[in-house]
This record gives C-alpha cells, structure tokens and sequence, in this order.
DNA sequence: TGTGTTTTGTACCGTTTCGCATATTATTAA
DNA sequence: TTAATAATATGCGAAACGGTACAAAACACA
C-alpha cells in the first residue's frame, strides 16, 4: 500500500499533526530561548503536541533541535542561492541578501533574534561537537556562496583581475555574521540596513578596485 | 578601622576565596558552556566555593553572570584600546587587535570557545534585557574603538580624505564578529589569522582608497 | 464487526535545579 | 574570656527537568 507521493500508507491512528508545521514552532521556540533553556514543556505547548508523541517523531531534545537546525540552513541557504543567482551588480547582490537575512532576523511580530544558528547552536557548539558541525557546515556553504558570487561578478568584468576572491567571500560572510550578532543584540534594523548597504557597496567597490 | 587599600576591616570570619579569582573562575566555566546550561554546582566547584557563598559574594546565577560579563568588557576593551592606541599603520593595528582576539578565543588549554559575549551573551539576549543590554554596550564601544582608530589613521594621512570612517570601522568591527563566530565554531585558527591578516589589509588598502 | 497497528494522553520516575534555613567556624572588639 | 560579627558548611525543600510506561483512542484491513 502506497500513497501517491510514496508514503506508507499509516496502519493505525492517524497523525494530529503536520511534522514540517511542528518543526517550525519548534525551530521558533528554540530561536527565541536557546537549546538548553528550552524544555520539552515549552515545544509542546508551541507544537500542540505531547512530550511522548514528540519524542516518537523526532527523537530527544537534541535530536529535534539538530533537525531545526538542519532544516534551518537548508532553507536559508536555498534561499541564499536563489537571491544571489540573477545576474546584477555585486553591490546590489549583497545588500539584496543582507536584506533577505534581516527579514529572517527581524520577524513580523516578537523581539528582534538574529540568526538562528548564531543566536542558539554557537553556545552549544564548544561542547557538543554535532552541533558545532551541523553550525560549521553551514558557516561553510555561506563562504562558498559568497565565493560563487564573487566568482560570477569576476567572469562578467566586474571585478578586478588580481583581486582576492577568498578574502572578498570572507568580508561579505563577515558582514552578515555581524548583522546576525547585532540584530539578536538589539540594535535597531535601520542602522543595521544603513550598515548592510555602506558594507556591500564598499567591497564591491573594493573588488573593482583590485 | 580602614585598610591601607581603603576597605573596612572584615569583623567576622574572613573570606576564603578571592572575589577576583571566584569570578575569573565563573567566567570559564560560563565561557564553556553557557549560562543556562551552566549550574550552580558546576560555579562552585570551579571556583572552589559552596553555593551559599556564591550567592552571597555575587548574588544569583544572573547576577554573577551580570558581572562575569561585565568584567569581560571592561577588560577585552582596555586591552583593545592598548593595542589600537600606538601609532602604527592601520593594517598592522587591525592585525594585531585581531591577533589579540583570537588568542582569548583560543585559549592555551581547552576546547577553541570564540567571543565570550557573542559565545554566551548572544543566547540569552531575545529574552533578557540586562543581559542585552550589557552585550550591546560592549558592541558599540567596540564601534567606537574602531572609530578612533580610523579617525586616528585619518589624521596621520592614511585615509582618503573621503573615506567613510563609519562603514570602514563596522566592516573592521564585522572582521572581529566572524572571528569570534568561526572560532567557536571549530574552525581552524590558521585559516582564521590568514582571514584576520588579508582582512586587516583590505580594510586599510580601501581606507586609503577612498 | 473484530484484529492488528500506530498514535495520543495521562501519569509517573528518578534526577537535577535554584535558593535558602540552620548550625558551625573563624575572626575582631571589648 | 566573652560577645558580636561575618563568613563557611551541611543539608533541606519545592519545583522543574528529560524521558518513559501504560492504557485509551483512532485508524486500516480482513
């Protein structure tokens, strides 16, 4: 017995909720508190579900938050790719992703919380070194991201033949680590978008520039 | 009855821990592991105290932490300030602030643990004012830093007369962001000082730029 | 309708948590 | 020596924690 998209059919009683929709409370409550200050208490009430049937569905504590975080980078990263991949101006590039990432940072409703990798998987990431890689990979595919751009704006002319493509990458990664860290920090998003747009348009000038 | 030093004289029992040191302790120990996952016992037994004593010395967990963080600041800017103060190229100042950072987030024995603020502070500051609050302080007068550094750099001629003090200071103050970000993360700290260095020159070389 | 299967809901277990109450100890002042 | 003071040490207690056992419920299949 097969669904149409592939699934097992279920056997016995029926799931009262949607996996991906409880991921994302989870993902927002975990966002707001941190791992470890966030009980089991807490995701049931923001998933509506029980502390044994979200054990059954995605593990311990841990476990669920390793998929928040797993699902976070896939998202954002796609996103990433997908902001960065038309071609325009590397100036207009960047501070259109900048954008992108305050949107995530600064959410319609609720205080200001940044980058849900900064702001929750870096405390935990000295000690537990699953986080710390699911945390890293993502860090890295950022930097590779930044590179492909760089890349890109180098083959279409914008960008000085002996310039430094690593440390460019580097800088815009440094950027929106900075937006990340000062947004869940409180600073208002007006200077930060004043920041994101000065900051791409600097190393964009930069890169012409050689 | 008045110490040389100024204090009162202590009438009871005298203390067997030093305040100083208690708190150095408290802070590693935050340092590592955040402040929620971060428990009283384990305070105690690294600074060698029992918690009445903790309690009464810094009162509650928060509060120690308050001041653990507090003192963090006070000493990680005094030690900029020294760094950035002599006057030598801005390359080499950038550098060697960087240099001075990623030996604190790297320390001799242990696990790499990035930025303490960014590391632990970051966590806690959605949800906690104080905490938020403390955290941003440092931020800015890590700005400001920077500030007068490039300002100095203006005066000695090393700036482009129309250079933007304000964005070349937050892209030097993201650089020491994604340091504090990446190290913590489990990055190498090679790749981090061949980031820090080519970082520190690219800044200076746009300053001079314009 | 009954049987097997999977999820849900309740209730509980052992541990850890923070904070404090109380008694003890070490020192100063009288 | 004695009283006053201020710290330490022991240990309690109520609450919260992560995790799970168990029974009831909701479905597919026969």
């Amino acid at each position: 017995m097969v669904q149409k998209d592939g699934s097992a059919r279920q056997r016995g009683r029926p799931r009262s909720y949607d996996p991906e929709l409880a991921l994302q409370r989870a993902t927002e409550t975990f966002w707001k508190k941190g791992f470890t200050a966030t009980s089991l208490d807490d995701l049931a009430a923001a998933t509506g579900m029980n502390r044994p049937s979200l054990y059954a569905g995605f593990g311990d504590k841990r476990a669920l938050y390793l998929k928040a975080l797993n699902r976070y980078w896939e998202r954002g990263l796609k996103a990433m790719d997908e902001a960065l991949r038309p071609e325009m101006p590397l100036a207009k590039a960047l501070n259109q992703l900048y954008q992108l990432a305050l949107g995530m940072y600064f959410p319609a409703k609720g205080r200001p919380r940044g980058c849900f990798g900064v702001g929750t998987a870096l405390t935990e990431a000295v000690e537990d070194p699953l986080i710390r890689d699911a945390f890293a990979g993502g860090l890295r595919r950022i930097h590779a991201g930044f590179e492909s751009c760089m890349n890109r704006a180098k083959s279409r002319g914008e960008l000085c033949s002996d310039a430094d493509v690593e440390t460019l990458a580097g800088l815009a990664s440094a950027v929106l680590s900075s937006l990340a860290v000062r947004s869940r920090a409180g600073m208002p998003r007006e200077s930060l978008d004043k920041f994101a747009k000065a900051s791409a348009e600097a190393i964009a000038a930069m890169a012409a520039a050689g």
